[in-house]
Formats: structure tokens, C-alpha cells, sequence
DNA sequence: CAGCGCTACGAAATCGATTTCGGCGTTTGC
DNA sequence: GCAAACGCCGAAATCGATTTCGTAGCGCTG
């Protein structure tokens, strides 16, 4: 029903090759006939089929965003990584389609890659390292551009956008440090992720600069998934003999409910007990008191990756792309002067 | 490079026909005939081209979520509409793709008609009701399923998934007035949107049914662009004659300024001053005091949309869809006794 | 004037799938 | 035992664009 450009061929009385070779400006064409294809083109609202050029041209002008990850567990961080992305998209003249429900699956991806329904791919929140080690190396035998977000990968090849890690958990512990606090306690995944071993590394060096002894003890893993997790983490922390006079959390939202929960039990924050967060949501900025916490540059980190992948779709050969941003330490009410010390 | 249907139909010596039927089940194939080619399928690891098949069939199995408004502004609603979506989609089969950067104009979007590259389109956040009914009226002409969303629209056929605005006024008003409140301003929108004068609505009745005299001087226009405003609305209404005790903001983050803002000044909330916002994000949870509002079901709504949608794809016939949902009030601190009753 | 080069265009192949239609061989019905 | 019906398969058309390649027509040169 709607116009081909046969139609337009029709017409106009020339040759459909001729038509399309007036559109887009390849080929020969006078300029007498391509401004009246033009013109028709425009009278009769002529938009050339997706699926028809994509076929011929194999490609399709989109890029896959797969979630593999619970995503209403990640929808506080997609909403500020999409608009970055989607901009540089639009401005590339790519689109986004967006595949979630833990699209990444070795099966799946290889589905995705093998159908070319996208020029490349992105995918938010990999496995575990060594399954997203293998994820690459298929989508790579598959000739698919593709970038990881947002983790390190401290494989050679797999492209990834993140942010300093490291960095971040060593400037939150010595803020902490320089406020006079000495117990410190830190929340760690008891998964193996590149984000975990670096906080890891950041924290422990914060803690060595200062001369501080580490103890295991004020080491705890979190169990992201356990109803109320919060809570057990918080008594078991508080139980301690030495009970520490701050914490870093992991992220935000543990952060705030913990905040919440110890006000509630009566402590003062941050006289008695210093809190800190990681990621800068915006929840944090609006708790009382307002969180201290790193802010990921997650508006950058989704630009950036889009960027990265067009680089790559458009080049076979350059360079593998890794970046770590750098992240912001962010202080405001829940981390003060260590009282007891 | 990919392999093809052709590969599968040279390796087992059949015709090109016989396997795309036994593939899609469809036509006659000898059981025997079906169970060789899917092994094959399987053993070389087969997966359509989509391009090819989305031009064959017409369709693309995908939907276009257009974004009409700076996505940074909107994007802690998409970040709960877009499960809700991408759950639906995923689960039929479809996938969402993203066009933002105002995507809603007349003629991006008979472009994206009549390029076919997606099978429906829900426009979030169309403009005011004059254009967005020529905007349906448009891709109607197109045949091209589509559905508003959050917005009710008084047109009959233009299909839409909202909530009861007049309900949810109404609700907080109701709430107000049995805490005692007799001063109760409102902020409204200076645009016309029918969301604008539902509430209006909402809160105008309510205000009646108490007989409570409405003021006019209490309704104050939202000037969301301006920088600063909250301040200027603020500063306003608390310079009355007669200045109100309870506030009714647009949304929530307004609500959440003005809250921290009151603070500043020395107001104690809600014993001086009761603040309700609308929307229910979650950063209104973990204000101090956490906010009074109304809660949109927006991962139920971005259900909805999906399944409405997908009824218009799948059955031309369909009757208009046309929903307004229930909203939920969720009292919490910043509401409390008119103290200076 | 033969031959060359250049411009502008068209015919046809191609991308990779689906669908229609016709035909062959076998079974069924009477 | 013969015709009608049926099961199974393949050839070819089709979806709508892009791209390659060939060639007609023209002007120019030697």
C-alpha cells in the first residue's frame, strides 16, 4: 500500500535504479533528473522500506541494548544511562532496541548476532567474568561489534565501559579516614566481579596508606537477594566487639535502607555512625541526612559506549575499546567527624 | 557469511520452500522431511535473516516507543514504564525499540509509518490534544496501530493508557480536608492537557462536596521551565493574606524541593506546613518526612500500552482502547493535622 | 569518418526469506 | 479397475530496495 519505488520509477518513466541512485546520491544521475525524482519523491511521500534496504544493504541501522539483568532491579540506573545513549544513537542516526529479561544468554546472543537485526551490541550488566570472557569470544566469532557496560574486564579483547572502581572505594575510605574514623566496615559481593575486586583493592589501599590494620571482620559479603538482607547485615556489623564507626555499602539503596533502619534504631547519623553509598542515584541526594556516596558518570558511561561501538562498527580494525571513567566523590550529611574516637 | 536457507536446502537436497515450511510449520512437509531439516537447522546453527523475513511478512514484530519530551525530564518514569513494556513485548515476541529527542513531530513520524519498521507505535507524552488528535488521525491514515500514553484524550478513537487524575485530586484534597484543612492551594500546568484540568477537577470537587469556598488565589500556574521556580511558588503562596496550609504539587520532585526548601526556612513539616506531591517515584519514599502522594501504577500502565497495542496489531477491528486506571493514595509524614485550625 | 571517451540511464542480479501453485505418485472410494 | 482425492515436494514469484554492468548517444580528436 504505501509507495515503492517502483512507483515512483512508474512515475516518472525511468528506471527504478536510476530513482534509487537519485536518492542516495550515487551512481550517475544528471541533475535535471534526480531534482525530479526528488520532487516526486517528495509529492508521493516516499520512504524507502526498512526491511528492504536493511536486506540489501546488511545492515540494519540499530543497536542492541541487552539487559541481562533483572530490570526493574536496574531500571534507577538505565534511566540515566539511556538518555546518553539514545542521543549519540539519534545523532549517528542509529536506533536503540532494547532487549531484556536476561537477554544474554550464550543461545540467546548467538540468536541475536546470527539474525543481524543490529549492527552491534551492548550489553548492560555481564555475567560472571569468565562467562562473559566466552560471551565475547562468541560474539567476536560472529563478527559482532560489541561493548560490555558497566564493567571491567581485564581480558585483552572484550571492549567494556566502566568506571574507576578502585578509585572510587579508596576516595570514600580516605574521606572517611580524614574525618578520624579507624573501624571502618565495607560491604562486598560475594560474587567474582572485576567491580568487586577493584572496590576491594581501593579500599585495603586507603586503608594501608593510613597505616590502618585491616580486619576481616568489618568485611562483610552482601546477600543482594535475601528478604531483609539489610537488617542482617547491619546487626551483625553492630554486634561486632568492635563495632565500626562507618560503613561503606555497596550501593545506594542498601545504603539509604540501612540509614533509615538505624535512625529508627535510635542512631544518630552521622555522630554515631557514618554511612556511606556507590552509584549517586537520585534518592541519595534527598534522604536526611543526604547520602555521601561516589556518583557514576552514568549519562557519560552511555554515551561512551555508544560512541565505542560505533567506532567499532565502522572499523573492524581499531584498537579494542576500554575505558574506566573517573568517578566523583560526593559529600554530604551521612558522614562526619568520628565522635568515639 | 551467515548461513542461509539455501545452505540447509543444498546440504539435504530439498528445495529452498520445503525448508522454510518445515521450519515454520506450515504447508505440507512429510514428518520424516521436518525432522531432517530442523536437525539440520539446529547442527549449523540456522536463524533467519530478520530483514528477509520481516520484508517477506510485512511486519517486524517490533513496537516503537516514541518518546515526545526531553528524556532526561522523563526518564525516572521510563525507568518503571519500560519493564512493565519490555516484559509484555518480550513475551509475544516483540521487542521495543527507543526514538527519542522528540521523536512526536508530524513528520518524523510519518517517516517512521511509512519506513514499516515497527508494527505499532506508543507516543509517551504527546503533545497538547489539538495536535496529538491530528497526530492520530495521521498514523491512522497510515493504518498504523498506536496508543498515548499517560495522557487521557477526549477524541473517541485516539487510544490511550492513563489514570484517573480527577481521582487521584481528589483523593489528596479529600485527605487534606479530613486533617482539617481549609487552605489548600494547588499548582496547576499553564498548558492544556487534559491531566491538568482533571485534577483541577478533582480538587475542585472535593473542595465542594466539603463546602469549602474556592479561592482562586491559591491556584497557582506551574512555570516548569523557569529556573528557580519552586522558590518563586513557594514564596508566593506563603505571602497571601492569608497563606495556605496545605500545598498540592504537580509532581514529585517539585513536592521534594519545596519540602527541603520549607525545611530550610524554618518550617516544620507537616506540623506548619502539609506538602502532597503526585507520581510516587521513589526518591518520595525516603524524604524526611517521607511524602504524601499519589502513586501512578506505571509498570502496570506500561503493560497495558503493550497489550492494547498489540490487541490493535493483531486485530484491526478491535474497539477503541481506552483505559484510565485506578491511582493509589500513600499517606505518609508530610501530611499531618492542620494544627493552626 | 572511424574511433575513443564520457555521460546518463536501464536491465538484471542480488539480498534471504515466504507463499502460491502445479505436478507426481500413492491411496481411497465406489 | 478407474477416477477422485490426498500427501508431499519443487519451481518460481514475491517482498522492495541497492548495485553492477552494459550500452546508447553524444562530442571530440586525429
Amino acid at each position: 500500500m504505501p509507495v515503492t519505488i517502483e512507483d515512483l520509477s512508474i512515475k516518472l518513466g525511468v528506471a527504478r535504479s536510476t530513482v534509487s541512485k537519485a536518492l542516495n546520491d550515487r551512481g550517475d544521475v544528471s541533475p535535471r533528473t534526480k531534482e525530479r525524482v526528488m520532487q516526486a519523491a517528495q509529492e508521493l511521500g516516499y520512504q524507502p522500506t526498512a526491511a528492504a534496504r536493511n536486506l540489501r544493504r546488511q545492515r540494519s541501522d540499530k543497536i542492541g541494548l541487552v539487559v541481562n539483568y533483572p530490570i526493574h532491579q536496574v531500571s534507577d540506573f538505565l534511566a540515566e544511562l539511556i538518555p546518553g545513549m539514545a542521543s549519540v544513537a539519534e545523532e549517528a542516526a542509529y536506533n536503540l532496541i532494547l532487549y531484556t529479561s536476561m537477554a544474554g544468554n550464550a543461545k540467546r546472543l548467538t540468536s541475536l548476532c546470527r539474525s543481524r537485526e543490529v549492527d552491534g551490541i551492548i550489553i548492560a550488566w555481564p555475567p560472571r567474568l569468565s562467562e562473559t570472557v566466552a560471551l565475547s569470544r562468541l560474539m567476536a566469532a560472529e563478527r559482532m561489534p560489541h561493548i560490555f557496560l558497566p564493567r571491567r574486564l581485564p581480558h585483552d579483547e572484550a571492549p567494556y565501559v566502566s568506571v574507576d572502581h578502585v578509585q572510587g572505594a579508596r576516595l570514600l575510605t580516605e574521606h572517611l579516614i580524614a574525618l578520624g574514623h579507624r573501624r571502618i566496615a565495607f560491604e562486598r559481593l560475594p560474587e567474582v566481579f572485576e567491580t568487586d575486586y577493584d572496590r576491594h583493592r581501593g579500599y585495603a589501599e586507603a586503608l594501608r596508606a593510613a597505616g590502618i590494620a585491616y580486619d576481616p571482620a568489618l568485611v562483610i559479603a552482601a546477600a543482594s537477594g535475601a528478604e531483609d538482607y539489610e537488617t542482617r547485615t547491619f546487626n551483625t556489623l553492630m554486634a561486632l566487639p568492635q563495632p565500626p564507626t562507618a560503613i561503606l555499602f555497596f550501593t545506594d539503596p542498601v545504603a539509604i535502607k540501612v540509614l533509615s533502619l538505624a535512625k529508627a534504631r535510635g542512631f544518630r547519623i552521622p555522630d554515631d555512625l557514618s554511612i556511606t553509598g556507590f552509584d549517586g542515584i537520585l534518592s541519595s541526594g534527598v534522604t536526611e541526612p543526604a547520602l555521601t556516596t561516589v556518583r557514576q558518570p552514568l549519562p557519560e558511561m552511555g554515551r561512551l559506549a555508544v560512541e565505542s561501538l560505533l567506532h567499532l562498527i565502522a572499523d573492524e580494525t581499531v584498537e579494542p575499546q576500554q575505558h574506566s571513567l573517573p568517578v566523583e566523590l560526593i559529600v554530604r550529611g551521612s558522614t562526619g567527624l568520628n565522635v568515639r574516637a
